[in-house]
DNA sequence: GAAGAAATACTACGTAAGTAGCACTAAATC
DNA sequence: GATTTAGTGCTACTTACGTAGTATTTCTTC
């Protein structure tokens, strides 16, 4: 049982919004909180295949490894009222990869059966989930181009352009992460994204201080996005 | 309007498989055959916002372009009974991708909004379409993380294992397409794909003739798969 | 504010993959 | 069966990326 607090959280969550408000108010027993501390990967303790987690408050990683290389790629950078995992819902067998925490996170979980049941029996649910699994397989198939098309500088202008907040105009979720979580988010490593960050800044692109990064020239960066140098 | 030989065809398709055999009479009215000659892309004379497509005969791929190094890569290669374009089914906005026939194709194709209202009609077609699109998902992801963390003779073994049929041991799907395709497919080159190929038949892994693949040894193309150059 | 940890900046180097070009060959097409 | 086209095999070359190593800076925390 969650506090009455969370109903603000849930009426703006894509799978429960079209909701009815006592629906709601009836879900708030199933929720569990949990407070997961930040860098921790709790797959072990708490499997995804038993529970399905909202994020209340903070950032979460879904991400591979190559156990022979030890390099990462990050699938998915969740934030607050996203939700995982969406595969070990529809397909009740495990989902190969790790999770953890880049910020303390605050997660609201419900037994996998019972998301399950929620999704039989209340149509809208249902009926936002579609368009939602849509928009995952539409990122992943951008993102799958983006890594064999277009180079390292591209892939990092684009990652930063589309984190942009269009109403503040400011960088936002990934504005304060380290070279080595930009590396994992666009399929590199740190060595290479700081070489391409310094050449930004460089250029006048970017303003870079410790796990921080600003935008000093949109329309530069715009050109970098676009610019493939494998070609002209 | 369509014949009733189509009705095996969607017994066995994932989307309508368990539906009662009247109500996939009544369906049949709804279809109409298509044949799409090899090598055509239609997407300008049948945009799929507004047709949704069951293969019943041939290959059609879905794939991008960059358009300054006209670079191909192959999202999905579908085959008999496998739909598109789900992604402009779920989110009735325009999918930018490509789609071509790798063979004379046959297709059924229901005005898309007949499809939608069906996925509401008949719970059975939303059931079985929550896991079809995880395993998309789950797909996605897979060619992702190859993509970023494996080289191309890895890749391109792992290709060939994954389209052996269990049963009858051989290659299928892709045992006639050109270097050009196989490269389409691992998010590489021609000349690329050709190198790593003649070096498989040096090693013994495989026999190759033009537009023809057949494995001499399993147990190597095994290792190749699993092998990281870039490690070890 | 000293000590330690974490993140960054930079240099040097090796290499797989991409590109270009061309000869050769099988297979359509007329 | 002559001609064209598509696909393959191969050589030579270039380069962006990844790796390694190290110095430096910035934060943390005691």
């Amino acid at each position: 049982m969650i506090g009455e607090n969370y109903i603000d959280l849930l009426r703006e969550n894509i799978l429960f919004k079209d909701l009815e408000e006592e629906k709601l108010q009836g879900f708030l027993t199933s929720f569990q909180e949990e407070v997961w501390p930040k860098n921790t990967c709790n797959i072990t303790k708490t499997p995804t295949l038993f529970k399905f987690y909202i994020i209340a408050e903070g950032r979460v990683k879904i991400y591979r490894v190559d156990p022979e290389s030890a390099r990462e790629l990050t699938l998915f950078l969740l934030k607050k009222n996203d939700v995982f995992d969406i595969l070990c819902l529809l397909e009740n067998c495990e989902h190969r990869v790790f999770y953890e925490t880049l910020d303390e996170a605050t997660l609201l979980s419900v037994p996998i059966e019972t998301m399950r049941e929620w999704i039989v029996k209340f149509p809208q649910i249902n009926k936002s989930l579609l368009p939602y699994l849509g928009r995952q397989i539409r990122i992943l198939e951008e993102y799958t181009s983006n890594v064999v098309l277009a180079d390292i500088s591209s892939r990092l202008a684009r990652l930063i352009l589309t984190n942009i907040n269009k109403k503040s105009n400011k960088l936002e979720l990934i504005n304060d992460l380290s070279n080595d979580e930009l590396a994992n988010l666009i399929g590199s490593t740190r060595a290479v994204v700081n070489r391409h960050l310094q050449q930004f800044k460089k250029d006048g692109i970017l303003k870079i201080s410790r796990k921080k990064v600003e935008i000093k020239n949109l329309e530069l960066l715009l050109k970098q996005a676009e610019k493939n140098h494998s070609s002209g």
